[in-house]
DNA sequence: AATATATGAATGAACG
DNA sequence: CGTTCATTCATATATT
């Protein structure tokens, strides 16, 4: 992974990708975001550990506010006490690693061992595994239900008598291109 | 909003270190901070293409809201990509009428069937339909809740991490809690 | 424009 | 295991 290759400078990462990516690109994208999230999570604790220490130095901040900003949402969300289990991004690409391995339901033993593993990348139980593998695949299962099979009608609408739709502003279309620069 | 305003509310923040940092790993603490800084940045644009690039995948994004929304606003820009769906006055008619009729979430097949029949005045899926039944469900079951109480004194405690007692009622579930921080 | 509210969507947990 | 509930996030819309 490139984690430790912090450097800095314009164009580190290649910008202005006008391609589309492969699903391997995404993959290693993916991973890239969970690793950074992780350890701004980190970096999060320790300055808020300094920052008790030094809880005078009023004017001090880190250079970049916006960036502090998002990092305090983050560790207050993860604060805040949360009733569910939520995955980190490390274990969820674990667990969609997991699955995509195609071993079913893992039994319990393999529960436990998957358990040890993710609790290395955060608080989580036996039971968040297990029912993380029964919701992935029921709905797994169910997006092949209803999702994909185009049923008979089109959405050809010929409502003429709907004139008073304010827009004709609809979900679902896809998203067009907005990107600057 | 500024370095006090992060809310501490279980001491999390109370664990200090053994000892004060030094300046100097202070500054180094900073050095990395602002290098992630600059990564996470590109990693936004990156990811914003491959938005732009997914628009078929509905409701698609990172598994991480809250670092998804960070990252965003580190981004600054609105790319607010995706939309969602909006019921046509006539849609939403229709689906009020058979919420009315009582019979509780539709089946698969009945959802397909009303999906069918919504199509005709909008676009539409049977995700949709799903959806909306089951939030309609839900909120008029939490109205239900809030209102009847008809609780004038103290404040409404609105407890959040109280008698949220977990039912140690697995099921057929073997697996039990093990592990609690 | 900024804030508040309504609501579509996502998902961990629970139920039968 | 399939289905349902409960909570939360994100965005559309309304209000000031």
């Amino acid at each position: 992974d490139g984690v430790g290759d912090v450097k800095e400078g314009d164009g580190y990462i290649r910008r202005r990708l006008g391609q589309v990516m492969t699903d391997e690109q995404m993959d290693i994208l993916r991973f890239q975001i969970s690793a950074y999230a992780t350890i701004c999570q980190h970096l999060v604790e320790m300055h808020k550990a300094i920052m008790a220490q030094q809880n005078a130095l009023p004017g001090y901040r880190l250079g970049n506010p916006i960036l502090y900003d998002s990092m305090m949402a983050i560790a207050g969300h993860k604060m805040t006490g949360r009733q569910r289990w939520t995955p980190t991004q490390m274990q969820l690409q674990i667990l969609e690693n997991i699955f995509d391995q195609g071993n079913g339901t893992p039994s319990k033993q393999k529960i436990k061992e998957i358990t040890a593993e993710l609790s290395e990348h955060g608080q989580i139980s036996e039971t968040n595994v297990y029912n993380w593998f029964q919701n992935r695949r029921a709905r797994t299962k169910r997006k092949q239900q209803l999702g994909p099979p185009n049923n008979g009608e089109s959405e050809v609408e010929t409502d003429l008598d709907s004139p008073k739709e304010k827009k004709a502003k609809m979900g679902q279309n896809p998203l067009q291109e907005s990107q600057a620069d």
